[in-house]
DNA sequence: TGAAGTTCATGAAACGTTTCATGAAGAATC
DNA sequence: GATTCTTCATGAAACGTTTCATGAACTTCA
């Protein structure tokens, strides 16, 4: 009359003939004599019994949940991020619980709020936050951003990123180059990329310029930039590194408008390794961020069990790939 | 000594001096004496009371989570589905569970296990699978794919979308038209674009040719068709209504590569409105999926008090938006 | 054969919440 | 002032799980 609910392991139990702790063994993968364990699957079997997730996590305190703190899914580098943060989690039997910041602070503090009272069993985020409340006792990682030596940070390496940059334009007979980037103040890992891009070419010897606009200022100001630059039809230099392959995608967009051809005119190299759709060609020449191990590297970290023992940066090598805006 | 654990009601209740049934209610807003109120919410701040959402999950048998199974987020399209469902359901203050199928049938199965497991209040789904076993204790919304009048479909219209690309492409001059599509063989609520298309240029009287290749078929395919209508260095049509954006793109590629030029020599019209970075200019021309009011459609009829008076079929009016491969 | 040791199913207690029957205290009515 | 109504805080029970102390049933060994 009234069972129509879903049947617990006590009504299990009580089809199988066994006690309900030994249902509980069965589900858990728990050492339970042969003949037990066949009487319970058969129950399990006849009755559809679907195991609850809130039992568990009420009595153990263990949600198999973490929790993802992005900006959003619609900059294809954080889909391509979420997507095997995803992969990673769910070959470990957890499960990722998404949150959207879209660069808002208030956001932010309220997820880590939610998160909390949703238990989840560690927290990966990709903040741009500078005074962000880390909170104590929750296993954090953060992506992209140093916090201090108690909180693990994996990043891809942006400054060695930012070397193979000034070295490959170098390489493909560049004289002159430049860097242009925008986003935070804050000294984070993706502003080594400019750090490295710089060492490297006083290194190499070869002049530069560059122009870094902080977050909000209009793009308008990259097109002010190129065309200061432009002498007689000419770029005064052959070698551009963008901060970004969305925002080196969008200045080549100026630089056409300006009538300078790429790669004819000036070589450029952006950062991260977008793909058109997520797969095939790279819409820009790249330094490309090892995403899959960077989200290896959240997860495993995450759920290690001695987080304080981890190391609190850890740095994945990057790669150069061509897509179409170098001569090669 | 060992109270370093988070409090719980129990515990705010014996700091305020107040019932456990007290603090419930003050935790759910419900009508309490404001004095009782009072001593409650500054009990609550003075121990850092953190709700726990599994007890509540666990009593109500209501998880205020909500499924999203979908293939990935790299595709655009998705993502920025994934974006606005999102968005919509957290203003109901629900969570988002999401779930990667990568567009495999066994991992569907899977998540519907695990989302029952989970005690989801309700599933939204975009999957091509024909024989997905629809669980029916659970609200259960797809997009672009219908199933039966008691599984509630939410959808563009994609019929009016293919009559609209055909006339917009009439419209702008075309005299011959073709179209291009690759996708599952079963007739779903996209493979309406054509229904649309062809009915559009049957009506105004243009003659058209059309190429569907099954899922899983090389795109190498559409080079060859391209290829067979070139008759001395030009198309024998000079309108394209392809299926997706993403496939309009690698199909103007391959025009490309063919030396027809876009749109000089053949207009082309995509379809869901692919955004570059999912902001700014469109691709391709295009036909635009409305995805915010897609995603508010799903959430909204998914949380929906009586489902099954819901209407089986929603469909959203499409827009034409120019994204540089029209004349326009 | 008996004692000691080993194995393993048993089932009660606990996790943190919501709900609801209970009754105390105050308001309204005559 | 006595009675009935109304309001509203109270706290025990229940949700489905895991855990662990208990002891029954065997095994081993002298």
């Amino acid at each position: 009359m009234k069972d129509k609910q879903t049947p617990t392991m006590a009504d299990v139990a009580k089809e199988a003939g066994v006690a309900l702790g030994t249902v509980s063994k069965v589900v858990n993968g728990q050492p339970v004599g042969p003949e037990f364990r066949k009487k319970v699957e058969d129950a399990i079997a006849r009755l559809g019994y679907q195991y609850n997730t809130s039992g568990r996590a009420l009595r153990t305190d263990r949600t198999n949940v973490i929790a993802l703190i992005i900006p959003n899914t619609v900059n294809p580098f954080f889909a391509l991020l979420v997507h095997h943060i995803n992969l990673a989690l769910e070959k470990r039997n957890f499960r990722m619980m998404l949150c959207f910041t879209e660069y808002d602070q208030n956001r932010e503090a309220e997820f880590i709020q939610m998160v909390r009272q949703n238990r989840v069993d560690g927290i990966i985020a990709l903040t741009y936050n500078p005074d962000l409340t880390i909170p104590a006792d929750i296993p954090f990682v953060t992506i992209d951003r140093f916090f201090s030596v108690s909180v693990p940070c994996v990043a891809a390496d942006n400054f060695g990123g930012g070397v193979l940059a000034a070295k490959k334009l170098h390489e493909l007979g560049c004289k002159r180059l430049a860097f242009l980037r925008i986003g935070s103040t804050l000294t984070n890992e993706p502003s080594k990329r400019k750090d490295g891009f710089v060492s490297a070419c006083v290194e190499l010897g070869i002049p530069f310029e560059m122009m870094v606009l902080d977050d909000g200022t209009p793009l308008s100001r990259f097109q002010d930039f190129l065309a200061a630059h432009i002498h007689e039809g000419r770029l005064d230099f052959d070698g551009l590194f963008v901060g970004t392959d969305m925002l080196a995608y969008t200045v080549i967009g100026m630089l056409k408008s300006l009538h300078i051809s790429v790669p004819q005119d000036v070589q450029v190299i952006g950062f991260d390794g977008i793909r058109m759709f997520g797969e095939g060609e790279y819409i820009v020449s790249t330094i490309v961020q090892p995403v899959q191990e960077i989200a290896e590297a959240c997860v495993s970290t995450v759920l290690s069990k001695h987080l304080s023992t981890m190391p609190s940066l850890i740095c994945l090598p990057v790669q150069y790939a061509y897509g179409g805006t170098t001569r090669e």
